[in-house]
DNA sequence: CGCGGCTTTGATGTTCATCAAGTAAAGTGG
DNA sequence: CCACTTTACTTGATGAACATCAAAGCCGCG
């Protein structure tokens, strides 16, 4: 991690979320005082779970999972998280300590501001409040939502569903990367390992995915769509 | 349902919850106008799935379930909430429908305010909106805690975790009466009546519980304690 | 009184986790 | 840069936990 001498201000920050567009020119200005701007490398850890909550995180650049240690130490992953997704943010108004570790899945850039400044803000600018809230209410709607989703599916819907949510939320393409291990895929669907590379290599031998390593292309769309409602 | 024509302010009111302290008498007598006090019978349905989010409720009295319909139309109980508890409200401020279904356990009393009044109370009060955002964050929190607490247990810990927590969070007894039947249950904790049943016969036969119908009484605490932490 | 939903128990089967064992890949230190 | 260690990946065999199916009694309700 690396804490960058930013030069940049507020004000003029490309990356303002929706949410900042409701602060006028002389909050930005204030809250410039109270911002980090860091650099976090693939695998390091942004928050560990319990670290005492002193900052609002705002993910600039980058992809990030959020987890936590469930039973047996197994890791369990909530949520994977890309700029504009207010998904870390749900314990921020509601915890003394991070109850989940934020983990940065490739290069990533988080801006940090102080959490009693964004605190401030929300006292005095009543529009900024509202959307913050929106949002948190969407993000943990959201969370819920596909945990129970993908909870009601077997396993090899589990699979065709997350294959299907990288193509379409973070990568739009048939073909790409995937971001994480066959072991954290099942700490995110709720599968063992073993079970996700048998039913990955299932799929490649019936012609639906060609699969080299990480890298992965949907042949057949329609059949993991069918298969992930349940077939 | 029975909206009441109540004379009660809400300035007098006995039920206000910690957020609404943080209005001020001027604030009370505004919302006053907006408020409707329904009382719903047990099994009646507070709000349907897909219903236009049009008010902030409120729970004074009673015990109600949020429930959705999952696949294969079996229904879901996301979660119990009593009065104070605030988990109705997680998708109140990011949908136009509810996601979710909420009906009455029992015989209670809620409080209907007009969501746009509530609103502008928000953007107008930033204690209020701040605590409203901690309690929405609290809320979803816990349901998302207790939604991978359950589900890495087996049966039996199941079973166990949600008989103390009716004992615990809602009764405050080690006797007390069940305000779900045995396919509810089966829908909180996600596993089938029939094995509802069989657990809790199972329990019932090694002397850890007495059961008639819907009452319960713990008779070993510690044991039902060890096996809701797996054993 | 009869119908539908809830409850109960038993028998059967399937899905999935676990265990085992081996290969490949990636990081680590001399 | 190579030996070493660790971590990730892969396939197969086994068993256990749980769902499903079936059948019957019970209860409340129109």
């Amino acid at each position: 991690m690396k804490v960058i001498e930013s030069h940049s201000f507020c004000q003029y920050c490309g990356f303002k979320s929706r949410l900042f567009t409701h602060l006028t020119d002389e909050e930005l200005v204030y809250i410039n005082d109270f911002k980090d701007e860091i650099i976090y490398d693939k695998g390091e850890f942004i928050i560990r779970q319990g670290d005492p909550v002193k900052e609002f995180l705002y993910l600039k650049t980058g992809l990030v999972k959020l987890h936590f240690v469930g039973h047996n130490n197994r890791d369990r992953i909530i949520s994977i998280a890309r700029p504009l997704d207010f998904v870390s943010l749900v314990s921020t108004f509601s915890n003394a300590e991070y109850p989940q570790s934020i983990t940065a899945l490739d290069k990533s850039v988080v801006c940090s501001i102080n959490l009693e400044a964004i605190k401030t803000i929300i006292r005095q600018n009543g529009d900024f409040a509202l959307e913050l809230l929106e949002q948190v209410s969407k993000s943990s709607h959201f969370v819920l939502q596909s945990t129970y989703d993908i909870d009601e599916k077997n396993l090899r819907g589990r699979i065709a569903y997350i294959l299907l949510w990288f193509s379409k939320k973070i990568y739009h393409k048939d073909t790409f990367e995937l971001p994480i291990s066959r072991k954290e895929i099942g700490e995110l669907i709720n599968m063992t390992t073993e079970n996700v590379i048998r039913i990955l290599s299932e799929f490649r031998k019936d012609g639906i995915l060609e699969i080299s390593g990480k890298s992965i292309e949907i042949k057949d769309h329609t059949f993991l769509e069918r298969i992930s409602k349940w077939g």
